[in-house]
DNA sequence: CATGAATGAGGGTTCATTCAT
DNA sequence: TATGAATGAACCCTCATTCAT
């Protein structure tokens, strides 16, 4: 994966997959608890059970621990779309059950959703442009499921929009539960935004 | 305005409330440039034409500034919103005015809009709860206004749930530009936006 | 002087004049103690007699804190050689008096000496250039002394090399102090070395 | 050689040489570079072409190097002026001739001589000593070869310094290339001090 | 003998904040 | 009120050295 973006002077490339996982993990912990930057780098290797020399054997800047966490996270979304979506016979039921899959698992990683929204700014441009695709990529998927299921001739733009604010309505869920977990349970939450999303589509 | 909340060693309150606005124009600008944690104390003063002994009399902490960049910019998108809501007579046709009124300011302040998601987390809890809670409101007004032009018995939670969206769907606009502008105009957006609004709430 | 070379962040030019001649001269003694590398900002700091945080305010990184010692002691060679060369009427005698205070000079600024061996290298190119310039031109000194005291069709290159020699020879006295002074006063010292050019100007 | 005064854990002697001379050479070429300082063991061990484990093999610390490689350039000079001064029959142009081949080996070894001025103070006394001792040792050379040359009485402390003028000149010719090779080639440059030398013998 | 992952003390530098003028 | 020099805790990162394999 980020073997090619983010180096490390170890060559065992097993135990660097197993090494940024440790720091992935804890990263993602201290940063949802404290945010990028009051986070340290000690507290990071601390965290992840081995000392600050060790961690930079695994890492270069303390921006490569941020980059990894953003694409572990986004990965993870990104995959769970990508199997929820890639059906053999596109359909909206099928699109429908995907964005429920895909609401279920931003309830299950709410810490890490939180994260998504903090320092892309801080990375470098390259960097950020891979995080940025992925997320493109998304969207795309939500899109192209879209017009796959509906009567040729849909408005693509309206598509593309719709696609985006499933997805930001997902991430919706993550950011600000602090006022929407007052009002909705998952189930109802999901609920809604589909039925939302079904009228757009039908209607004219 | 803040003089409850944050405290400075000047009395003069007519002084107080100029320097502040400098502060807080030179923090958006900076802010929106380089973040809030990669700005420096230093260059706000500087960017505010006095020195920093001076903009420590205005204001007792860094954060303090955040404070009020946060609660400037809140209260333009609230007032804004409260003005173009608080309507005599309540109608679908005068919210969605509102609505195009309010995606219009977002998109205005596009650099501000950036900054809202960044760090309310580093704010003492004492602080984050009055930005949230003026965000609470600019929601209930949404939502309220919405209640008012429906008929009676339209559920509460699925305006609360649209209110949301709306309000989401603005910032929106602001925080993805760099997806959504390649795609859409301003007014594209909002036409779209406002048709989703309109079948979801006309449909059951 | 280094005004122009090496930026402060600190305004009154008399204040960073009188805080920079303490760096220096507490840089001095820890360099030659222990070596450029060997001795750390906290450790200037603290000789100077205050926090690492004031040393900052006037220097901008630690190589400036070495570019500021060379140029010092440069200078001080410099100015010396200047003003005891510059005679209305060079003659031969003059040139030997000159070389005589220059040498009693070094003598007196062994610890300086040898520090002018450590780490020219270290400096960025730009400074590095400010350093060896002034030591060309001390060499000058020398080489245009010998010219205008000698008959003309005195060959050009045997005044520089001698310029050269003297020069060396002078540093030489500092810095290999330790097997010199085992077997020189100073006095034989410079006597021995101006009866050496003395025989090299005559002879053919 | 240093086998008595570098420790090493591997018993082989002739692969504790074999390797050593690759640290050496590797060392040199990265001092030369960047200084000692600056170059480090994971650098000296790659360059030699083993691992950093294996380079602690061979040499306790990072000094040990240092030495290591001072001792190497020391011995070669060394090594060069005693078989070039060691003549059955001392006479003032043998001494002239190894001063020609000592300046011309000064020449080739360029590189090494601007090593040597570099951090002889970073050794423990100890291991300073040595390189020192041989440093006089040279210079007795040189000394000695003037005594025998001249007819008896000849004063013993002019012979000494001039032979520390000739070794120092020889190293300047070195470590002053930058400002020399301007104006000077080797020939030249030879040619002068040898005649600068035969006037300060021959004169009183 | 050789390897290279692990260690952690320590270094250079920054920057929010204070306080005497 | 306004200034800006002074402070020092704290941060990121490096690198000599060790030791289990």
């Amino acid at each position: 994966m980020a073997f090619q973006t983010i180096k490390s002077s170890v060559k065992d490339t097993e135990l660097i997959e197993r090494r940024r996982k440790q720091i992935i993990q804890s990263a993602i912990v201290l940063f949802q608890e404290k945010g990028f930057h009051r986070t340290t780098t000690r507290e990071i290797a601390k965290e992840s059970g081995f000392s600050i020399g060790t961690l930079y054997e695994y890492v270069r800047t303390k921006e490569d621990v941020l980059f990894l966490v953003y694409e572990a996270i986004n990965d993870r979304v990104y995959n769970h779309l990508e199997t929820a979506i890639e059906l053999k016979e596109p359909s909206l039921e099928n699109v429908y059950m995907a964005i429920d899959s895909y609401y279920r698992l931003i309830d299950d990683m709410e810490e890490e959703v939180v994260i998504l929204y903090q320092e892309v700014k801080s990375l470098a441009p390259h960097l950020r442009e891979v995080i940025l695709d992925k997320e493109r990529q998304m969207v795309k998927f939500l899109k192209d499921a879209l017009l796959l299921s509906m009567p040729e001739g849909f408005d693509k733009q309206r598509a593309e929009l719709l696609a985006n604010n499933i997805f930001v309505q997902g991430q919706m869920w993550g950011f600000r539960r602090w006022i929407l977990r007052k009002q909705f349970t998952l189930e109802n939450y999901i609920k809604y935004q589909i039925d939302f999303l079904k009228c757009s589509l039908n209607n004219d």
